[in-house]
RNA sequence: GCCAGCGUAGCUCAGUUGGUUGAGCACCCGGCUGUUAACCGGGCGGUCAUCGGUUCGAAUCCGAUCGCUGGCGCCA
């Protein structure tokens, strides 16, 4: 018997009445009265299948009537080639079997947001969601590929994290059996990457992270995936050339291996192509400056806000980086010594008003200013007990970063939410399917 | 958390001044040998989100509750 055959295959190199045999699912049916078209689709593509009634036994014709829109079938045929078709060519049909009927399928032609959440285990199924998610599976691979090309080693921290770090009200507390200790859900691995980069000094992660933020925008999810990495001896300015090399690397990995998704997904390509290294990088101070000459009335330490980064990035074409925050941003990040009001840190904003995908620094390593760093924060260094060990033996300069990898599949597919991108998003009202 | 919007058939939506809720799609039956989210004819399908109030009479007006969506704020 013939092998199954994928249907990309069978379009990208047509033969005019070769046998064909495919497996999938029906995308549409339309029937008249002594023939039936069914598209069928599965992973590889879509193709038309042409039943005419004296072309196969007269049950698995009437079979075919009563088939419903995602029943799961086999088709056999030959090939043939026909302009009404799309793709140009058709399977003529001469034996139809289904697999697993479906029944009335809920999505129809007449959609809204909400229905389609609620029904997303459904959904999943539908050649937006499949070819966003190839996209999805490209970058989480090409992340390794580029940390692994560096000699970086991927490593995993814990999901389960105990003491509240920084923002504590964001965390989602967990039942831990009868611990006293409070449990949460990671919001980062930062304090476990440093441990860990002592052994392995260079030292990258996939992994969920979870934020009890009552936000309701399109960039934010109370799970989404980050990919974080720690290396010791680098410094600001080495990391950000590890930053702008790997979205470089994403970017380019996803033109050259998704041109058919990207296509699907109407995705202008050309913008993407022109991203080139280096990225534009200003300070804090420049970009104050930027925003007041637009308009804004911005004064030292105030937050860029989303609005502030959409006017910042919507014009732009390549990513830019922001360097040098006020040094409220965060205990952890070094005081740039040229300049005590700042630290090295840097966030990275993708184009086209998409914004922030990428946070990152210089970690302060020395025990005494990092502790007064954390009394700055009016918090407790007995709060950070083990991880202030690990400057107590053989402390070294080290910096990293986190990507959120949602909002980069959602920039380099073109999504406008981030929900979007990922199979089962959840919210803070969304958790369920 | 704040602001706004929405909730009527499985789906998307109409519903006039308060007077027996309609259409398209889906599905079922019939017709059609080239459909392109086909077309033609017929049919099935309703706790008008829930609770209460006003009224002779409420999908419609009022109040509360619930749910969802968007924006803002928040956001290592």
């Amino acid at each position: 018997m013939t092998e199954f055959q994928a249907i990309n295959n069978i379009l990208s190199n047509p033969s005019e009445g070769k046998k064909v045999r495919v497996r999938g699912w029906i995308h549409r049916i339309r029937k008249t009265g002594k023939l039936i078209f069914a598209v069928i689709r599965n992973e590889s593509g879509i193709i038309q299948a042409i039943l005419f009634r004296d072309n196969l036994p007269t049950e698995e014709f009437e079979l075919a009537k009563s088939t419903l829109i995602e029943s799961s079938v086999v088709v056999e045929g030959r090939l043939a080639k026909d302009e009404r078709a799309p793709g140009g060519y058709e399977i003529r049909v001469e034996h139809f079997e289904v697999v697993g009927a479906a029944e009335k399928f809920p999505i129809t032609k007449d959609q809204s947001d909400e229905f389609l959440l609620d029904n997303r285990h459904l959904w999943l199924r539908s050649r937006r969601m499949s070819a966003i998610l190839k996209v999805r599976s490209t970058i989480f691979n090409e992340i390794r590929n580029y940390f692994q090309g560096l000699n970086y080693y991927e490593v995993q921290s814990p999901v389960f994290q105990s003491g509240a770090c920084e923002g504590g009200s964001t965390l989602f507390e967990v039942p831990y059996f009868d611990s006293r200790d409070k449990v949460y859900l990671t919001q980062s691995w930062q304090l476990y990457a440093e441990a860990m980069m002592f052994g392995l000094e260079r030292i990258y992660t996939i992994g969920p992270a979870f934020r009890a933020e009552k936000s309701r925008t399109r960039r934010h999810l109370t799970e989404f995936w980050m990919a974080e990495v720690e290396a010791a001896w680098l410094g600001n300015a080495e990391m950000m050339e590890l930053a702008e090399g790997l979205v470089t690397h994403l970017v380019k990995s996803v033109i050259e291996k998704n041109p058919q998704e990207l296509e699907f997904l109407e995705r202008d390509i050309s913008i993407l192509k022109e991203i080139e290294l280096p990225f534009p990088r200003y300070k804090y101070a420049e970009i104050l400056d930027m925003l007041n000459a637009k308009g804004l009335e911005l004064e030292w330490g105030a937050d860029l806000g989303y609005t502030e980064e959409k006017m910042l990035t919507q014009e732009l074409r390549t990513p830019i980086f922001i360097t040098h925050f006020p040094r409220a941003k965060g205990f952890y990040h070094r005081v740039d010594p040229e300049d005590d009001k700042v630290v090295l840190c840097h966030d990275l904003l993708a184009p086209e008003g998409y914004g922030e995908i990428i946070g990152g620094g210089e970690r302060e390593w020395r025990l005494e200013i990092l502790m007064k760093r954390i009394r700055e924060f009016d918090m407790e260094p007995e709060q950070y007990d083990w991880y202030l060990d690990l400057r107590r033996y053989g402390s070294v300069p080290h910096s990293g970063y986190g990507l959120g990898i949602d909002r980069t599949v959602a920039w380099i597919v073109g999504e406008e939410h981030i929900k979007n991108v990922i199979p089962f998003p959840r919210t803070m009202r969304r958790y369920t399917p």
